[in-house]
Order: structure tokens, then sequence, then C-alpha cells
DNA sequence: TAGGTGACGGTCC
DNA sequence: AGGACCGCCACCT
């Protein structure tokens, strides 16, 4: 199996896209979710190639396993995601309602 | 070849 | 509810 990091990150960013508005995805669920194609791949690498290459994709889906913001983008995201009418508990995202993985129907938790 | 780095994740207080 | 700590891992220098 030959992996390429390029082809890692764009795979990453394509499984970002697909993820339905008002819906969200942890760092760690799209590490786990491109796992059983790439043999490399890490919670972190997926944090890191937002950091570089998220701003053409809905990055605001993406946030942290206990539904927390991405640093230094609390706000925007904040923003974006309850325009989309997910609900905020506190400064989280209830992951139990909002999490979605592919396969999954796009409709909410409600 | 070795060391530093970070949009993470879970635990402990 | 918020903050500090450690473990993890691939990429870059």
């Amino acid at each position: 199996m030959v992996y390429d990091p390029q082809e890692y990150v764009e795979a990453v960013l394509a499984l970002v896209e697909s993820i339905p508005p008002g819906r969200v995805m942890s760092y760690g669920a799209i590490a786990d979710a491109l796992h059983d194609r790439f043999e490399r791949g890490s919670a972190r690498r997926v944090g890191t190639i937002m950091a570089q290459w998220g701003g053409g994709v809905p990055w605001h889906r993406v946030v942290s396993g206990g539904g927390r913001l991405p640093p230094g983008h609390e706000l925007r995201a904040r923003a974006l995601l309850a325009a989309e009418g997910v609900v905020f508990r506190g400064s989280r995202v209830r992951m139990a309602e909002y999490a979605w993985h592919p396969g999954d129907t796009d409709a909410g938790g409600g």
C-alpha cells in the first residue's frame, strides 16, 4: 500500500466536505473513519491538516472530541454552527446529538 | 538519524 | 465548569 501524505490530506478535506450542515465530526472520528483506507493518520494529524488546508472546507463542522471549538476560531465556529441550528451546551457542542459519521443519516438529533 | 511541534484525547483535581 | 498533565504520532527541520 503506497501512502502519500498529500493523498491523506485530500481524503480528510473530502470527508469534511461530506459532513451535512447542522452536524459535526471530531478530529478523532475523522482519523478513525479514514483509518480504514490509510495506515497512517491520527486526530493530531487531522488537526494539523485542518490548520493548514481547512480554509476551503466547512471547518466549523469539525470539533474536538469533547465538542470544543478550534482555538482561535471559537467565536467564528460558534456563529457558523448556530446558523445551522446547532444548540450549544455552554461553550461546547452536544456531541451526543450532533456527532455524525459516514453512512449515518443527515438528520440531526433534534 | 535525532529533536521539536501541534485546529488531539482522556484523566485527574 | 475550568485548568493542568501526560500520552500519542506523523510531519518537518
